[in-house]
DNA sequence: CTCTTATTGACAAAGATTCTCAATAAGACA
DNA sequence: TGTCTTATTGAGAATCTTTGTCAATAAGAG
């Protein structure tokens, strides 16, 4: 039987473990362009545009969270698979998974009360955490 | 007295006039772009750079609201004053203002109990509104 | 009306991200 | 294991958004 129509298969590569190991190493969000530097600085002779290419994927598969940077570049960092938000500092980067299971109804809510459907949300906190003060 | 010893007079112009009325005119969120293509449409030559520095001035003044949309570029809306979040249509871009006064509170509150100072957040429900099902 | 200087517009410049395409190598199968 | 198909890669070009530069303009004060 082929593939269902589309979707090619997907193939290992040590590019793509390494920018897997790359970013679960980052302590916070990093952009891609940094991690790209990292990888580089390890002697990897990795292309941007793969990395660019994996973390789409990661972000995609929900292996990735991705976040958008006040300087218009989007941030990304290993998370867990399940739904979660983060608390995050904005001098040096710190992030904390956060659960809120009431936050989750709410904003469902919110959206079914108005009509919306297929609803999805982007919950985000910041700070200065208490190492920056 | 002179100014404090910085910040410049503001002076009004009639391109910021332009620029704050094609955002109110605007149903949803728009980009820079966007806007700039519409008032040039309608007659104007005001330039592209002072479509973005008009917008980041409201912005800062708390009279538009900015949002990171997915192709790395930022989005604009008129808005009230007071804090508030946002109900969005991802098909038509239909936007609704909403009030959540359990979430400020919430949000401060992980904040303060992680040790994070100054608390800020970005809370944003998207969803398909009635209209485009 | 005059004078100071904030603002403007056209263009260049900077960055981030995506696209292009020939070369490479993963995975399937004999 | 060797061969074959084609997903993937890397280098650079191309695109797009946003910011900076600078001479010319015009808002607001006196």
């Amino acid at each position: 039987m082929t593939q269902a129509n589309s979707a090619p298969a997907k193939r290992n590569t040590p590019q793509k473990a390494a920018v897997k190991h790359a970013l679960g190493e980052a302590t916070g969000f990093v952009s891609a362009q940094q991690l790209h530097q990292t990888l580089k600085k390890h002697g990897s002779t990795i292309g941007l545009a793969t990395v660019y290419r994996t973390l789409a994927d990661l972000a995609q598969a929900g292996e990735a969270d991705s976040l958008q940077s006040k300087d218009a570049e989007v941030l990304y960092r290993a998370c867990t698979t399940s739904h979660h938000h983060h608390l995050i500092c904005r001098k040096c980067g710190l992030t904390l998974e956060i659960e809120a299971q009431n936050l989750e109804k709410w904003a469902d809510q919110v959206a079914t009360e108005h009509g919306f459907s297929q609803p999805s949300h982007n919950i985000d906190i910041f700070g200065v955490c208490a190492g920056c003060r």
